[in-house]
DNA sequence: CATAAAATTGACCCTTGAGTCAAATTTATT
DNA sequence: AATAAATTTGACTCAAGGGTCAATTTTATG
């Protein structure tokens, strides 16, 4: 009988796990150039360069330059998501979760390789739909915080919405300004950000 | 001898009033779909129709759509502009001056017509370099404002740039939800907005 | 080594949409 | 009405770029 290896030495030699691993990179290379140049002005061909390989070598990973914005999306959705689900109930109060989830978010978009798209119009129907809907999800999952936080009186009164978009904004415009390795650290910028966020809501 | 009637009443026979009224138009219809759509997402052809007019004749009024998406930014930034001028150093202290320009800003951009657009990158050369170079100006004068209140003891220590990248990107993220004649207005954005970046400053 | 599956390629097709041009139409002026 | 200037148009050109396909190279396996 073969002695039967570590999944983890085996890897490698998966198939189906290279594909995985390849394709991935396809969508983090490209979510990079869309972050950087926008998704209209970055080329699939520009994309293959970028990772080594032709344009054609791309579809075999993928199906069209949409579906790769769509992952784009999901990427870093389920990112969201997974920090969102970690904190979920914990903190003393709704002002200390939110406060933790968005220093984590912060930490998230500035650790290199996940960037927060904004053109959801390039995405043609359902795609754009699934999109927006999860969006809408995440947003109201951190709106239930902010709920929690104005319930226990840790947050102040107001649009629970509202508040929501205010702060989700600067995660937003981020990809505008910040540079790995600039002045600004990604911790440096959680920190003060989520200060700036805290006072700004703490009852 | 012929008399002369009012400016006012006179404008609308003169050529070069109507030239420039016209042009304006097209910026603002064209601005209008960026913003919804995208700039890529949106044809000149569909920038015409929506004006009742055909695409040869934009080209009238306008020598390229990358003029359009420049002006666009442009429009928006002199509006900025005067709105910081207008307060420039008044207000009890650098923390109500902030409040009241932000404030003010909020209410331009959901005051419909003008809206922040965030494709930069969509501009070639000097365009780009232009853009960037007058958004720069404009956070580095509402930067000196904040300064101001560190220094007058209004606004709470930090890093004042990464102050003012926290709530802008709120002003740039109020393109991606806010729709006119929502639930959400906007004097209760702007009024509640300004209370929580104002909370989230205030020393 | 032979063979099949996986991965990659160069050449090609085709649509979209920006921009042009000469001609037509409208508007003001004498 | 005649003329010149201002506007507007339909028909066209052209390049960029997404996507396809048949053929080739690479990789693993019996």
């Amino acid at each position: 009988m073969k002695g039967q290896m570590q999944t983890s030495l085996k890897e490698p030699f998966n198939r189906e796990k290279q594909f995985a691993n390849k394709r991935r990179a396809v969508i983090r290379a490209a979510g990079e150039a869309f972050r950087r140049r926008g998704y209209h002005n970055t080329s699939m061909t520009e994309i293959a360069k970028a990772l080594g390989l032709t344009k054609t070598a791309l579809y075999y990973y993928v199906n069209s330059k949409e579906e790769i914005l769509f992952e784009c999306h999901i990427m870093v959705y389920d990112a969201f998501d997974e920090c969102v689900k970690e904190h979920k109930g914990k903190g003393a109060n709704g002002l200390s979760e939110l406060s933790t989830v968005f220093s984590e978010l912060v930490k998230l978009l500035t650790r290199d390789g996940l960037s927060l798209l904004t053109d959801v119009s390039s995405l043609s129907g359902n795609w754009q739909k699934d999109v927006l809907k999860r969006r809408g999800k995440i947003e109201s999952r951190v709106t239930d915080i902010v709920k929690r936080g104005m319930k226990d009186g840790s947050i102040r009164g107001g649009d629970p919405q509202l508040t929501v978009f205010f702060f989700m904004g600067a995660l937003n415009w981020l990809n505008a300004w910040y540079a790995p390795g600039g002045r600004l650290s990604g911790d440096l910028i959680a920190e003060q950000f989520t200060a700036q966020m805290r006072n700004g809501l703490a009852a």
